[in-house]
DNA sequence: TGTCCACTGGAAGGGAGGGCTT
DNA sequence: AAGCCCTCCCTTCCAGTGGACA
């Protein structure tokens, strides 16, 4: 019987879910991976890398190209359209189809991960670990000179190669990738570098840096206008007839264009306030659903942040927490370095050392959760000045799902110094 | 003008946990 | 089983530093 009470209301909502108005089309067109036949105001760079990806017709080697632009202005996008047009065009007049691999050395970021994902590309199977990293290589660059034949690589997010370490490691990858074309006989290798950061050139090996950017291309952010008109685009698609209110694209594309033009931000925020019209049943997708989209986005992201967050990391941010709690305005390094080991004692756990309570900080910065900036106090030395920049109530409410930090729920910091 | 604080942040390396090879 | 290798998380060591203060 208990069942049976269950399964009421859940029919209830599968009914309603089948017999209410119909809002998606297709859903999946509105997500930011879903590359569209037509990519507007991005003709320019669609031609143009495509002009440097002709002699791939005709089995010919290419120079490698730096796509450079902030997130969301269709970098991406643009590199995999023209991919699958070259590929087209390749099986219509009958030319070896070339290889392709895109790695986003956000996830794949070591240069072992890299060796074997290209590996595989080619066919040949590397386990996650346990090879000496040389021979992944020499594998990858024997079987693909086997034959005459072409793979053009995609590295997304190439910058986060770079930044991880500072020249040995992954930018090993980068310096033989990019001089493996004179090792090949038969093979052509064409690497698309695609970075949101035009800085982390500067990091670059003079000799990977010369060949990476033989061809560069700049994708300028989208304007609001133009924001529309992909919005458009995607809703006819994805959405069914007359569901869009009007003024509904419009705010979408006014709120993504003040984060910088981002074309995937926008996207998303149209789905969300779609799946929000969606869940309440309702005929239209309105202006207001667009406005709790974004809470919701945003909530949504800084929640999932915090829940992957590692226990020791959980502990320096609840130390910030407390501190400002206790009505402290100025919030130093050693400050929460104190707390965070006070913390640390009250639960029984290992107290880690500062220089690496000071990288978790610099991590918790780096993800927005915090903002921590170098200061000089003078006399009183170098430090950091941190604040939560988060609501604190998300912060609170998360972080005390965890049991370690629910023990210290009701804790209150000693007082280790005089108010100054 | 020089000193000196409280760190910052780079470099190197250890060791545990995953795996492969012989 | 022994000898490698890779990755992740962490420690140890240390040179470097902006600016208030003497």
């Amino acid at each position: 019987m208990a069942r049976n009470s269950n399964q009421k209301p859940l029919d209830k909502i599968f009914d309603d879910f089948l017999s209410g108005p119909k809002i998606f089309k297709n859903r999946e067109v509105m997500r930011a991976t879903y590359i569209p036949e037509d990519l507007p105001h991005r003709e320019t760079q669609i031609t143009e890398i495509g002009r440097k990806l002709l002699p791939i017709l005709e089995g010919g080697s290419t120079s490698n190209i730096f796509l450079y632009g902030k997130t969301g202005t269709g970098k991406t996008a643009v590199a995999l359209y023209v991919l699958k047009k070259i590929v087209a065009k390749c099986s219509e007049i009958g030319v070896d189809i070339p290889l392709r691999e895109v790695i986003n050395c956000k996830d794949i970021d070591t240069d072992y991960r890299i060796f074997a994902q290209l590996a595989g590309a080619v066919g040949v199977d590397v386990p996650f670990t346990g090879w000496p990293t040389d021979k992944v290589f020499k594998i990858f660059k024997e079987k693909l000179d086997e034959k005459r034949q072409t793979i053009i690589i995609v590295l997304d997010e190439i910058d986060q190669l770079v930044k991880k370490s500072s020249m040995k490691g992954p930018q090993k990858v980068l310096y033989l990738l990019t001089r493996i074309n004179s090792d090949l006989r038969n093979a052509n290798v064409c690497i698309i570098g695609i970075s949101n950061d035009l800085k982390f050139k500067e990091y670059l090996d003079p000799r990977v840096l010369s060949s990476l950017s033989e061809e560069e291309l700049v994708f300028p952010p989208y304007q609001a206008t133009e924001l529309q008109d992909i919005l458009r685009q995607r809703a006819e698609i994805g959405f069914h007839d007359g569901v869009i209110d009007s003024g509904t694209i419009e705010i979408t594309a006014a709120l993504a264009a003040r984060e910088h033009g981002d074309a995937r931000r926008a996207i998303d925020l149209l789905r969300v306030a779609g799946e929000l019209a969606e869940r309440e049943s309702a005929t239209k997708v309105t202006q207001n659903h667009v406005r709790r989209a974004q809470t919701l986005i945003e909530h949504d992201t800084i929640s999932a942040a915090l829940r992957t967050l590692p226990i020791h990391s959980k502990l320096v941010l609840y130390s910030i927490y407390l501190l400002e709690k206790d009505g402290n305005t100025e919030i130093y390094t050693g400050d929460v370095y104190t707390a965070y080991s006070q913390l640390c004692t009250e639960i029984k756990y290992d107290i880690l050392t500062q220089r690496r309570v000071s990288d978790l900080i610099n991590e918790l910065d780096m993800l927005g959760i915090i903002t921590a900036h170098v200061i000089s106090k003078g006399r009183y030395g170098r430090t950091k000045k941190i604040r939560v920049s988060i609501p604190k109530t998300i912060l609170t409410s998360i972080l005390e799902e965890d049991t370690a930090i629910q023990k210290l729920k009701n804790y209150s910091l000693e007082l280790k110094k005089e108010a100054s």
